[in-house]
DNA sequence: AGGAAACTGGACTGTCAAGTCCAATTGATG
DNA sequence: CATCAATTGGACTTGACAGTCCAGTTTCCT
């Protein structure tokens, strides 16, 4: 079996900044036109790098489709990473939510449009952006875990579950967005989310402010 | 500019066949394997039909898509438009809840993965299937509406706004059950959607039964 | 019937994309 | 410095795919 992966057996300083300037490129260009709409001809001159160089660090399209996934599942969850980090209670939420919504394109989630994106071929690419959700929707979890360790969360209320009505809500709600080219779905998506999170929160005072956050 | 389009000139029984077949064939295909991984070759194969049917009945390839979109979202619209016209009730909204969740292949919503997959050069599909969606979501809307006008929902409740969240969580459990290769997601956040509804409806008895829908 | 138009088969073209190959250059290392 | 591995340029091969073309067949309509 070739290896061409991460253990490669030497990597210069300058090849290793060749390669990740070749996996940026790849994954900034499936993220723009999609994954079907980039060429490795579009990766070289995206990324300045040759014909050779590409398959010198990539056993073929599929490998470097693989670590593009993996830059993009990154970058999603170095983006929200901090804020679930963070992610303590209804009002740490709608923080959340705020900078999602600031961050919407209406160009969909970069992530999840791979799931619809990548051939069947692309397996490992494919486990990878599963892994991606499942981390992503594992921050959340953790984040209400915590809330409901602080007595925030009815204790008969299950993370786990209520992770992923969320990220679901998340998800169809970019996807709508970037349908409708309108931020109003993914808005609205978020705050059922909020207000699903809210309905399982034991000091009333703060759930009857949620359940109709209807902005502004 | 040439018409090949609905207002084709004359239309032999048999060429409308043809041309039927086709369409289904690169529907089909489309759904199946996606849209970038569907040649005209593949299209050829499943229908039958021969290049120079394929291109006496369609410009180009991007038409073709157009019509395999627009039947794609036929058929969406047609699964779901009997369920959706008998929403009045929440009773009926669990019923097209079951409905959807027995329909669920774990493999994303057809439409909804037109969103991400068709090339932004298919104009003209793409509108189609945002006509598609939103024609989904007014269907719901509506159903919403019947039942704010029989007094279930409350007076202030929007249905246009609650129909985009109930979609947004269709969508998104439906490609968060195709990751994560699980009817999970889309249970759960299907069953926040009806929460979502239940919290708006009038008659507290109701209400607190679909508050905790939680499956089994 | 018989001409026109719809329909069909299938070979052909041009383009583009993935992947190969080899020679040349740069850098690391003893 | 000598040597070897890492790195790079770029031409070349191969195949797939969209789209063209024309000749032949079937169907429609008067």
């Amino acid at each position: 079996m070739s290896e061409k992966n991460g253990s490669e057996r030497r990597l210069t300083t300058r090849g290793a900044a060749t390669r990740r300037r070749i996996v940026a490129a790849a994954a900034d260009l499936a993220t723009k036109r999609g994954v079907g709409e980039t060429s490795l001809d579009d990766v070289m001159e995206a990324s300045g790098a040759s014909k050779s160089q590409l398959y010198h660090y990539f056993a073929d399209k599929d490998a470097l489709l693989r670590e593009a996934a993996a830059l993009q599942a990154e970058r999603v969850l170095a983006a929200h990473g901090p804020l679930l980090d963070a992610l303590d209670s209804l009002a740490a939420m709608r923080v959340w939510r705020d900078a999602v919504l600031a961050l919407n394109r209406r160009t969909g989630c970069p992530l999840g449009a791979l799931v619809y994106q990548l051939p069947p071929s692309a397996r490992r690419a494919r486990t990878t952006v599963e892994d991606g959700l499942e981390a992503w929707r594992g921050m959340i979890e953790d984040g209400l875990a915590r809330m409901q360790s602080r007595g925030e969360l009815a204790p008969d209320a299950a993370p786990a579950d209520i992770a992923f009505a969320v990220l679901s809500a998340v998800q169809g709600g970019l996807l709508l967005s970037r349908s409708a080219k309108s931020d109003r779905p993914l808005e609205l998506a978020f705050d059922m989310a909020l207000a699903h999170v809210a309905a399982q929160v034991r000091r009333p005072a703060d759930r009857s402010l949620a359940e109709t956050p209807r902005s502004r």
